[in-house]
DNA sequence: GCTCAACCGGAAACCGTTTTCCCACATCCA
DNA sequence: TGGATGTGGGAAAACGGTTTCCGGTTGAGC
């Protein structure tokens, strides 16, 4: 098993350090940069040596006698969301900055990848991870934080706030932005497509329509609440057309993501009923799309790009610090006040295109 | 600089042997899966012994000797570009399946950043690259190439085919589709905006359109084109702007992405002009978005997420044939038929959301 | 009794760096 | 004269695994 295969002879420190004329010692600490007493000529004739034969540092060599990375691993419950790239854009921007390579990994919502995912970060000794996955259990983060790794949750949080840091924004109260939003509008059968309730963020932002409910009108019917088990377009689709079969169907419906929102936009459509008129809309996330002439969809802000670069700077920050030895400063949970995209699905007379404007019906 | 800061012991594999009472060898053997003479004894003692200290090993050490770290670099220009999420999609699922990890890393668009990324990612000893930006120019590719680096190109090419592995759609086929789309539906003004031409696609694209109006029509009026820097959506709103200032402004236009056909069909809305009516409009990628109700965005399908697996699978074929000592087969340019995805921006009539439905301007 | 193969396991070299000592030499100052 | 002190550089021990090589048992077959 596992032969040694012949493998072309890659340039080394040693190779460097011969044709200078000094030790493997010398041309290291150059490299290194740190403030050792190498005179100016070692100095430039290491530079010539590795300029004359392209050395490219062994990084894994390196990181071994270290012990540490400057990796941090990132995983996402699905890239094709396209929450998570937002995300991502927001985590890659300040790692970047910070000089840290990322690993990434993709849980495609599946509990048991997740776990091998990060376990496999961690044989490869990631210095941290932004976890924004959002499946993996209590348990498990828990033992992972305890590990010693250092772990920050994005766009998700535990219930208990002082064992690991999380950054997300205000769901409790984007939830309940999105619900008065509609009740003021005068809708009384608010409506709510709930995403998994074991992602914390759909949670929250379920709980939030409840609560609203109860305070402004006492508890809502009981098939008001759709829940999906994913949060595709073709969920939506279905929690849509559930709402709209009944009896008295809502006039208005407060979604529990942008994605979802978008299939129920495809079932009115379909089904020829009028948003907001028939049905008035109000999500959360605000992935770009929604912005565009034609959708115009009202949405709870998820602040998905600032909710990635915290993270990350919580990360970098915790990882510096038990580098330096400095002490480790408490979990802490940052959250991102929520605030609401009024835009046409529900009620933005200001902010309407042009009577004339772009129309893909004709 | 740089001391050796004091961390806590991890768990090796010379502590495992020694609960185990075998050498680390030994150990070594058993966790390395390999068919090596190993009691049974032994092998449910050291089972034993990995459990109760829950050893995990060290793979940075394993690829220092074995000299290969089952990674691959994946380098994107830039996340926030739907495209590359989808085309990520792709390149994770196949890699995944063969057990490799992703280094991620974006360009941003800018040159300097695309050598750092790849620079970074060698000193990490990736076994493989696959290089989704675009802007690296042509001696750097081949100078990686070159360095015995494993490198494919996803989703653009080089001039000469045979210098390394490339998987892209048939622009130019794709290109022409939609020129003759649009020139089918009676129209003879068929303006283009152009993506930046250093980057091969919209270069292709261009020049496909180009030859097909020449051929149906003679060469078509300079200000028909216009170019644009970056594949943004406020891009597409200004070229836009730019056609419809015009003396006798264009009747339909092909967009070469997307996301500036989004900026196109903005500035259509700001300036009440009606879609396909005013302006038919194809476009080329086919990112989501494009298939919802209100916006319906005629379009070629540039099938990132094939595009992806494609070049994935090439990339491990590559990787996995160097390591078996098989040798390496010619590099090969896989082209991807291009497909139009008709849909209400030029002319689809059976696939126009009935009458009464969504209808964001009210 | 001898040979040969199948088993089983350990010693040690190696992968390519970093970092700690330690040594050597010059200068400067008391 | 003899410490300090400031420079400059090398030897060698890590880091944590993998793999080669070799030596020792057994047991079967003759």
């Amino acid at each position: 098993m596992g032969k040694r295969f012949p493998v072309e002879r890659r340039v080394t420190i040693g190779d460097v350090a011969e044709l200078a004329g000094v030790s493997k010692a010398t041309v290291s600490k150059v490299l290194g940069g740190g403030d050792y007493y190498v005179s100016q000529d070692a100095r430039q004739r290491i530079a010539a040596a590795v300029d004359e034969l392209d050395f490219q540092p062994n990084a894994i060599a390196r990181d071994l006698v270290r012990r540490r990375t400057q990796t941090v691993g990132m995983v996402v419950a699905s890239i094709a969301n396209p929450v998570y790239p937002e995300l991502m854009a927001g985590v890659d921007e300040v790692l970047g900055r910070n000089d840290f390579t990322v690993l990434f990994g993709s849980t495609e919502g599946r509990p048991e990848r997740e776990s091998d995912v990060v376990r496999s970060m961690r044989q490869r000794q990631v210095d941290g991870v932004v976890l924004a996955s959002v499946t993996m259990d209590h348990d498990e983060v828990e033992k992972l934080v305890g590990s010693g790794l250092d772990v920050v949750l994005a766009s998700r949080h535990l219930h208990r706030a002082d064992l690991v840091d999380a950054v997300v924004v205000d769901n409790v109260a984007g939830g309940r932005i999105a619900t008065e939003h509609l009740l003021d509008h005068g809708h009384e059968r608010v409506a709510h497509i709930a995403g998994p309730q074991n992602v914390m963020p759909f949670a929250e932002r379920r709980h939030a329509w409840w609560d609203t409910m109860v305070e402004r009108q006492g508890q809502p019917d009981a098939d008001l609440e759709v829940r999906v088990t994913e949060s595709t377009v073709d969920a939506g689709a279905d929690a849509a057309a559930r709402l709209l079969d009944l009896g008295t169907p809502p006039t208005a419906v407060f979604v529990s993501s942008d994605r979802l929102a978008v299939g129920v936009l495809e079932e009115c459509s379909r089904r020829g009923v009028a948003v907001p008129g028939g049905l008035a809309v109000v999500a959360f996330d605000n992935i770009w799309v929604g912005r565009m002439p034609g959708v115009r969809l009202t949405t709870v802000d998820s602040r998905a790009r600032e909710v990635g670069r915290l993270a990350a700077e919580r990360l970098v920050q915790r990882i510096t610090d038990r580098w330096e030895g400095r002490p480790a400063t408490a979990p802490s949970l940052t959250t991102l006040p929520a605030r609401l995209m009024a835009r046409a699905t529900c009620g933005c007379a200001d902010d309407r295109p042009p009577p004339t404007g772009y129309d893909p019906a004709h």
